[in-house]
RNA sequence: GGUCCAGUAACUCAGUGGUAGAGUAUCUGCCUUUUAAGCAGAGAGUCGACGGUUCAAGUCCGUCCUGGAUCACCA
């Protein structure tokens, strides 16, 4: 293959180095300074001639017969590096003759303008640090008028995806995708903190799995020789935490739903729930809205944003507005007065599928989900669920018909999802029992009977409510990329050849 | 799962049934301030896989694999 070509003759340099008497991958290095500070105050630099060590991979090499070329880079910047055989020496030229774009260079010199203008380093020794046996896909960049032009740039989706450490290395606006995920996490944590929550981490491993509407991934532990369950969801051991005395908690973890994969979804996706006692529906919208504007506005810098085409403006006060108000409002349909078999003719007029066990509500969230959540584009909270579609949520007080319950929709798909929490052990045991009856029916995505967690309840839990928020979505909005895989750092592909 | 699009050198891509191409990268030589360095030369391919049609297939047909878009379902 050509492949073991390229990779035969790197070993053969590899071996060409050792013979002279160099370990192509020591153990010492020595970084005196990072490349952005070099970079930093270029004048004072070259004023003070201070000697600067930087380290990091060869990027670039321009060899023009006893001189050289070379672009370093770490993660704080890239540099110039200038070298000659007049100031390195025969021996040390040798080396740089034989280092490639890809190796693990340490570099010491000092800072100067080339004839050209360009700020570089002036090398008077060149270690190596790692050799590169693989050659980089070849990646190259021209400015013109202050803007990068690049060319044969690593751009093939599939490529990126499986090996998104060249991804990330060649595409340096890919990397910051991910930097700016975890600023966003890390700003959720300090939100929920400041507001005295505790984070915590409960069990992955489920003997039983709740807290969602969805079939589970199933594995199998050995030495207790039973199968267990990854988690769905996380709401169900947060509640129990609620039971047991802390009054505000969060996770942020992944779950893992044995479902389809596009562009929205991936099988491991990463979700924040939070469950506060005495707060309610109202205080989880407040909560909602003021995190995710915290975090456009503070941590991004702007409100509008380009998500699945649309313009999304999370600036101002979100829409609140109920499930059948929209539907009517779209169908024309009263859904509140309309009979089961209204709704039903409805939805086989238009081609929907209706699950056996399918109770008014069912219905109701059918249509709504068919020809309303695509079209609310602004941020919207739709309130009033139907209460049998939304098992571990109260009632809504003055309508036992619905649950106290919204989700939060931008651009047509949904970003949170909360409730006041339901703490009536009894109404949950029924509500519980219910999805039992839906799953005999055959809907394997209903809620399983969980004792343990009705028996928490039994002892009492206070009223709450509580939240979800799909972070994997969030940093889609808020990085304006349209696909799921640009935000999970290795998505789920199937196995390649 | 349905429909559509794509897969050719390490990367980015041309390729009209008739000898497999380009730029970059790589290798060799020259080059003491280059920067998509330059000049000269060389090597590099299971054209995603398998089957079929044809004198002849990267190209046409079929099946499959992988990815993308879209629709259906789920967050």
């Amino acid at each position: 293959m050509a492949e073991n070509q390229f990779i035969k003759l790197r070993k053969e340099k590899l071996a060409r180095i050792r013979a002279l008497g160099i370990d192509p991958y020591p153990v010492q290095s020595a970084r005196s300074h990072k490349i952005a500070e070099i970079l930093a105050d270029p004048d004072g630099s070259v004023e003070n001639a201070t000697i600067f060590t930087l380290a990091g991979r060869l990027v670039a090499m321009r060899r023009q017969g006893k001189i050289g070329f070379g672009n370093i880079e770490d993660d704080s910047g890239r540099i110039q590096l200038y070298v000659s055989k007049a100031e390195l020496g025969e021996e040390n030229y040798e080396l740089f003759k034989l280092c490639d774009a890809g190796d693990f260079v340490q570099a010491t010199g000092t800072a100067f303008f080339t004839q050209t203008g360009e700020y570089s380093l002036r090398c008077t020794c060149i270690k190596l640090l790692s050799k590169n046996i693989r050659p980089l896909p070849t990646v190259k960049e021209k400015i013109e008028n202050g803007r990068a032009i690049r060319y044969d740039e690593f751009s093939d989706i599939e490529l990126r995806y499986r090996k998104r450490y060249l991804d990330l290395l060649l595409n340096p606006e890919h990397r910051k995708v991910f930097a700016t995920r975890s600023r966003i996490v890390s700003a959720i944590r300090k939100f929920l903190d400041s507001r005295d929550y505790i984070e915590v981490e409960t069990p992955i491993l489920q003997s039983l799995y709740g807290g969602a509407n969805a079939r589970p991934f199933i594995t199998h532990h050995n030495t207790l020789d039973v199968d267990l369950y990854l988690r769905i969801a996380v709401e169900l051991y947060l509640k129990r935490l609620i039971v047991g005395g802390f009054e505000r908690v969060y996770e942020i973890g992944k779950n893992f739903r044995n479902e389809g994969m596009d562009r929205t979804h991936n099988p491991e996706f990463t979700m924040l729930e939070s469950y506060e006692a005495y707060s309610d529906l109202q205080g989880m919208m407040d909560l909602v809205e003021a995190l995710v504007k915290h975090l456009a506005t503070d941590v991004i810098g702007k409100d509008i944003y380009r998500y699945h085409g649309h313009e999304v403006n999370l600036a101002g006060t979100w829409r609140r507005a109920a499930m059948a108000d929209l539907v009517q409002e779209a169908t024309g349909i009263d859904v509140m007065e309309a009979t089961v078999d209204k709704l039903t003719a409805f939805c086989t007029e238009h081609e929907l599928e209706i699950p056996a066990g399918s109770a008014k509500g069912k219905l109701i969230a059918i249509i709504y989900e068919r020809f309303v959540e695509h079209t609310l584009i602004q941020p919207t909270f739709v309130c009033d669920f139907p209460k049998e579609i939304s098992p571990l949520a109260k009632a809504k007080p003055g309508n036992p018909l619905l649950a106290d319950r919204f989700e939060l929709i931008i651009a047509g798909g949904e970003f949170a999802n909360a409730f006041s929490e339901l703490n009536d052990p009894l109404d949950q045991r029924e509500r519980l029992e219910a999805q039992a009856r839906l799953r005999a029916l055959g809907d394997d995505e209903a809620n399983v009977v969980d004792e343990d967690f009705l028996e928490a309840l039994e002892y009492g839990m206070p009223p709450m409510g509580g939240q979800g928020i799909g972070i994997d979505r969030l940093v889609m909005l808020l990085t304006e990329n349209d696909s799921i895989k640009e935000v999970i750092l290795f998505p789920q592909m199937k196995p390649g050849n």
